[in-house]
DNA sequence: GCAATAACGAACAAAATTGTGAGCCACTAA
DNA sequence: TTAGTGGCTCACAATTTTGTTCGTTATTGC
């Protein structure tokens, strides 16, 4: 999927050296994975939960949006004994717990300016 | 550029009216976004000074990314008077230099689990 | 006269992300 | 027997993002 040469590459590592933060947005940015990590820790942490709550997403993409948040230890998948089918749950770990703050952030800032708060210039 | 009605912009504009938090992601999400925003707010505040930053980043897409902040009006264009050839000055509003602490406490938040902060799952 | 500077813009190409169609397993309820 | 559940995976197509090449402005230094 990824070609190790290509300057977009290149460039996104060049990034991960300069700061965490490019990191970390790049765990985050893609089109779904904030709401997920925030729908679960609102206790939508089932499959089936989550496709409910986001109904245009496709089950194969929801499976690789939360199979790449596994890899970022943001969740971890935990079978459910004794279900028939056999449930999967995911829970958030504390990495992930510290970043659903940090989104909670990010949202009051977003809500803050859409409902109308005055901008302008800062002066350095 | 976009079209207008792919699921793909479907799909955006339903996440951004399930949360702001969505639209916060979709703005600071791009490939130098975050650092750009984050260098200016240490005083690289010139075209020709975030090139230096960012050796990698061509100079057209330096261009674009500048834009686009300040189409969401996060930083602001200014022309400094008496300069030959005319210099161009980016000032971050109120709205960026709120946006600038929560980029740091992503950042911090990479680093700590880069450092090794051990992770384990959080019991709900 | 020629290169360099600061700050871009347009058109195009490469690469990456996102979405689609189909199918799988082992059940259970009607 | 047919449909439904929960939770996926594969290969491929559509769309979007990122990067490249070339050109522009007006001026100064060599």
């Amino acid at each position: 999927m990824r070609k190790e040469n290509s300057t977009n590459t290149i460039n996104e590592q060049f990034l991960f050296q300069v700061c965490e933060l490019n990191s970390a947005i790049a765990i985050i940015g893609g089109r779904w994975k904030a709401q997920i990590v925030y729908s679960i820790s609102q206790g939508n942490n089932r499959f089936h939960l989550l496709k409910k709550e986001l109904p245009n997403i496709s089950e194969q993409v929801l499976g690789r949006q939360l199979k790449e948040l596994e890899i970022h230890a943001i969740i971890i998948k935990k079978e459910i004994p004794d279900t028939v089918p056999l449930g999967v749950e995911y829970v958030l770990t504390n990495k992930g717990l510290d970043l659903v703050s940090i989104l909670e952030s990010l949202c009051n800032w977003g809500k803050l300016y859409a409902d109308g708060k005055e901008i302008s210039a800062c002066l350095a």
